[in-house]
DNA sequence: GGCTGATGGTTAGCTTCCTAACGTTATCGA
DNA sequence: TCGATAACGTTAGGAAGCTAACCATCAGCC
């Protein structure tokens, strides 16, 4: 991902304004904002893993696995699961499965049933990974939001729902509200990725 | 950059803190929604970029060489210039000129002045390249933004920069107040990039 | 004037993503 | 039952980042 190192002023996007009819300098300064927070925050958060050598592609792998581990007794995921799951296509999930298997992090065992399956387990090696990695990664989360008090992250999130679902007026989110959850299957373990 | 299909719900966000203490839910339910903004504006206004064959990066140098070319008479930068505009490293922005100057869109030129140097300007095929794709990028950065009113955007640019200035308590940034402009060194033309 | 150091650009090698194509295995319909 | 279809995982090749190392050139200091 690269980003520009300094965000235009306003007055310097009036003034592009002037030569590009079609720029609407507030959805400008919004996006080149929301790239660069984007941008800092997966960097931020992704520094505690590079310092365990890991990197997010790999954490977000051996994270699915801890949480299907959780729920179910073999703990395995099959590689398209996994590709569905973190949002990257087979053929990149071959490649992260080889390098983690390699480094002894997880292992992969034919399926019996289902011969075109190879479904991937989690090693205690890679479970001892994550231990120490994923405090190291909650907490540089918190800071990166630290100055936000709680009202700030509603409204903060309510406007980049708002941007993301492209003013199809659904339900208005109404997130942070703990009651009368409708609880249905839950997303995910928080992982990250970049913008980029 | 990797990004989770589905967002997790707040409801799961507090049951996964149950198992990692260090999870703050509500700092992370921003960040995962912060990752997942930054990724969809990016890739939905790289969208016109790559239907014009041409990628992010290679767009954020014809960008620069363009605004250049408005302020010099020479219209050129040296890679070293380039780079530290756009973001990225010498060793790329020489990848990202080799393909430019393949395809005909940049030229370099020995500095007679100084032969360590090689400033590179835009050529009239850049310069009609960008013509087409310009009008497209900004009107699809302004549909991305139109779910949201322009007092939600001031919001949105104030929170971002409240959680990238880390709380550091600088001025309170103001955006949109037209008036009385410090003016001093504008960044930039809107470039792009990603999240991851 | 000739080292020393700083600067500019490139190269080489690595990572992580992608798409496209392939071989294997399961499933389903005629 | 057997051929078509679909799904799984892998491989091959390419794009765009990065770091580290490398020469060429310039500037400064004895």
């Amino acid at each position: 991902m690269l980003l520009l190192r300094d965000l235009p002023r306003y007055e310097c996007l009036l003034e592009e304004a002037r030569r590009f009819p079609e720029l609407d300098p507030s959805a400008c300064e919004v996006y080149l904002h929301l790239l660069r927070a984007g941008d800092e925050a997966f960097r931020s958060c992704g520094e505690p893993l590079e310092a365990h050598g890991i990197s997010a592609g790999r954490f977000t792998v051996l994270m699915l696995l801890l949480r299907k581990r959780g729920e179910a007794d073999s703990g395995a995921l099959t590689p398209a699961e996994l590709a569905d799951q973190a949002g990257v296509t087979r053929a990149t999930m071959t490649g992260l499965i080889d390098t983690l298997e390699r480094d002894g992090f997880v292992r992969r065992e034919p399926d019996p049933h289902d011969r075109r399956m190879t479904p991937v387990t989690l090693t205690p090696a890679g479970e001892s990974l994550l231990q120490g990695v994923v405090p190291a990664y909650f907490q540089r989360m918190g800071l990166l939001v630290a100055p936000l008090s709680e009202a700030e992250r509603r409204t903060l999130v309510t406007l980049l729902s708002k941007l993301v679902r492209g003013g199809e007026t659904e339900e208005p989110s109404i997130p942070f509200t703990s009651g009368a959850s409708p609880a249905p299957a839950c997303a995910s373990v928080p992982l990250n990725s970049p913008v980029t």
